[in-house]
DNA sequence: ATATAGATAACACGGTCGTGCTATTTAAAT
DNA sequence: ATTTAAATAGCACGACCGTGTTATCTATAT
């Protein structure tokens, strides 16, 4: 093996992979502020000082730039949030754990326009074609993550077993997801603790017997 | 006074202010959907059979059209949320009533969309230029118009008066922002009730003697 | 009746867009 | 050493972009 390509493929070169990967990190940043609608390949070229012909080749048209970069962004969420998240003990602890590595995905910058999943569900929310039904199962899954967590807690006497587990999910996900607007918006971020207060306030209020 | 002028310019015709507004009614519902970044003056022109010169002359610059576009939809919001939401008396009360007008405005759809203010902050929230501070100061008043009312409502002992009143104005704003992504993203206006239950929860937590 | 000025159209310009087609370079497979 | 194919560049095309300039039409002011 003197090369550093998987075994099962016969990869010629290696430089494409780094080159495709460059421009989806470059994409990822450009999108998070402007949008994945806002994306252009010339831009991308120029900004990697790559030809165009060069960034189009890896990609072929311009929506699977896009939809490769939103597959890209949300590898990113797996790895900064969910990942991190999940490590906590299954229950009220990790329900807390997922929301802190929200807050903290956002308060780090990772994107520097914010939260990329909140970025393009507002772009694409009223929008048709594969972006949009992209967008919206990755919501599903984000939104069905947190409910089974709710879900985990009640059962383990964590959190009052009367309440919908789905509302409960809604209610944590709402000020995660403004906090990332206003520190955004305000180039703030510690306007997140607003949104720390807030979930700490719904779980509290969502302690068993009430 | 022969003409329907004001009675202050020499306004020779009329025509002239009613395409503008055509124009920016056609843009709103545009933008709300799309995103005001790719509003397009030959596409407005297109969709309302007048030539692009004739839609540039209205605004000089695609800057100037997204800031009237921009300030009339603020002027949508006003009539559509604002004011029926301002009709309930002071204090607590008000604050449901706005809570209300605002799902009750998603809910009916006023912008094909969705909230208009809702998807240029996450559109401007990364940016920098005129259209990310208008829609910063224009999110400064709502959150402060909401934060009033708790205010009043505390003075009024309605609301515990211990809780931090910008803390509750964000508590409530958050649910009401999510069940508009969600509901105008699922394309299900009942969607909003998972935002009233979460407005209902937050308030009852919120009342006095906790 | 004529002059004025607002509303709109026609057209042109340079720029960027997405996307093809055709080299050219170069590392690996033979 | 030769072949092969991946990676990239160069160039051209038509479409649309924002923005000017100029002309036409028409309701009002005089």
């Amino acid at each position: 093996m003197t090369n550093s390509n998987r075994d099962d493929g016969p990869n010629r070169r290696s430089d494409g992979e780094q080159t495709h990967a460059h421009i989806l990190d470059a994409a990822m940043r450009l999108a998070s502020i402007e949008g994945l609608g806002s994306l252009t390949i010339g831009r991308l070229a120029r900004e990697l000082c790559i030809s165009k012909s060069g960034v189009f080749a890896h990609f072929r048209s311009k929506q699977r730039l896009q939809e490769e970069t939103l597959r890209a962004a949300e590898e990113v969420f797996q790895r900064e949030v969910l990942r991190p998240g999940l490590d906590a003990p299954e229950g009220l602890a990790r329900l807390k754990s997922l929301c802190d590595a929200y807050l903290s995905y956002v308060e780090r910058g990772v994107f520097p326009g914010g939260c990329f999943l909140a970025q393009v569900l507002a772009e694409f929310d009223a929008q048709t074609g594969p972006l949009h039904d992209a967008v919206a199962s990755g919501h599903q899954t984000w939104l069905g993550l947190m409910e089974d967590q709710v879900i985990a807690a009640q059962r383990r006497n964590e959190l009052e077993p009367a309440l919908d587990p789905r509302q409960v999910a809604f209610e944590l996900w709402a000020p995660l997801e403004l906090a990332n607007f206003l520190a955004t918006l305000h180039r703030d971020p510690t306007l997140t603790n607003w949104g720390r207060a807030a979930v700490q306030a719904i779980i509290t209020r969502a302690l068993p017997g009430t």
